[in-house]
DNA sequence: GGGCCATTGACACACTTCGTTACACTTCTT
DNA sequence: AAGAAGTGTAACGAAGTGTGTCAATGGCCC
């Protein structure tokens, strides 16, 4: 089971906020809240923050120049608080790139179902940071088991293949998306962070060593497949073993 | 540069329907219309939709059902229409699972702005193109079997043929859409989503490299047969194997 | 059945993407 | 500091895919 999601709720009327907090934590949420744009970049920087509900009209820094901000600095999911029914706040909202809004006055139900929605297409994207269980110590697919510590491959014999930190890199990102096709940008992303440059084929290189190690008959991969045009992806069940 | 999103229209107002087709069109989307909840089924089928834009109040099978359905078997995005600003209407709309909702009457620019919104979310996943049921691991055709997580087709003997990424997804096309005819354009937007060049014979070609691996006689084809004027079309039962 | 046209099958070829090898550069060890 | 292992870059051949062409075939009209 997953950790509650973190909501950061940015109000500059104390009852909404209070009232706000309340009602998505006895939901099952981890709720923060900030007064203002400044409070809430604050917050920011302190927590990992899965969810921001943002009022747009706030003295100071409005709530569409925060959302301009977080759009440009990461991911993190924004639902626009609107208290109009302005149609262009809006509109503008959504093309600054806010995930959803909800206009004022709202059913706390409505938001929260909004909520799941936004986490839920957020949850499913490939996320970099995440990490597999504490407690997953081995990884079996194929006829291989892969001891997560000793950053080791165990065959059926018994015998272990050492892995290089780069193999047990990609390794590790393929069992974590087990038949999900990965591109090159994002399995470059996903081990060493860094962008692809042009004609970069560090990751076939990676994934040709890799093969070697691990495939039966590496001219006929049957673990790791390309996917022309499309990148590669893991062709195996795994199993936890802990 | 990407194909044009393929969004689909359903309503059983003929001018709402038309007229949205005409302004998103313009705008820049690929456009198809359904008039009801049978024919959307039908659209579904027939053509790798990015987006549906779905009517609540329908006769017959109304657009929450259909949306249900869609959750159920696919992450095709959706946007709900709804007639009135009945609140417990939009709340179950997104509880369902649908990724917004607009209230009519709307601003076209506000439709197209969150059809871009929720696009943009949907895009940043991997797509999968070959979504057949999540259980489903092997599917049996005449005498073949094909291992859908394996990439593989496998013979009455047991023999394993590989197939190129375009075959298998070519081939899965089919798989998905027994008996059903399917048009050049339909087979190109379905495999790789872009639309058809004119003159373009780039299915034939592919038909042709699969039909030598799959036809007992690729002379006489009697598994993906031709429809003179109209497409190609699988001549086969499929029976899953899960 | 015969002539005509559009559609289709097959093939060759161009182009893109991918696999592999060799090699240079970096990092770590001794 | 020298060597070893690991990793990225470049290059070349192999495989996959799309395009163009021509011949074969099916439908249509007579």
């Amino acid at each position: 089971m997953d950790p509650a999601p973190h909501i950061l709720v940015v109000d500059d009327h104390r009852e909404i906020r209070d009232l706000l907090a309340k009602y998505l934590a006895k939901n099952g949420l981890r709720v923060d809240t900030a007064g203002s744009s400044a409070e809430a970049r604050q917050a920011l920087k302190a927590a990992a923050v899965d969810l921001v509900v943002l009022d747009i009209m706030m003295p100071g820094e409005d709530g569409l120049s925060l959302c301009r901000h977080l759009r440009e600095t990461s991911d993190t999911p924004v639902i626009l608080l609107t208290a109009m029914a302005e149609e262009t706040d809006r509109i503008v909202g959504l093309e600054i790139g806010a995930d959803d809004y909800v206009t004022k006055p709202f059913n706390p139900r409505e938001l929260l179902a909004r909520i799941k929605s936004v986490l839920r297409r957020a949850s499913s994207l490939p996320r970099p940071r995440d990490q597999l269980e504490p407690a997953t110590r081995r990884l079996g697919f194929d006829r291989w088991t892969l001891d997560v510590d000793r950053r080791e491959l165990v065959g059926p014999d018994g015998v272990a293949v050492p892995l290089s930190t780069a193999e047990f890199r990609l390794l590790t990102t393929f069992l974590k998306r087990p038949r999900m096709v990965l591109s090159r940008d994002q399995l470059l992303d996903l081990t060493s962070g860094r962008a692809a440059e042009v004609y970069d084929r560090s990751i076939d290189n990676q994934v040709s060593r890799l093969r070697r190690k691990i495939e039966a008959d590496p001219k006929a991969p049957a673990i790791i497949k390309t996917v022309w045009g499309g990148g590669y992806t893991l062709a195996a069940d795994v199993r936890e073993l802990p």
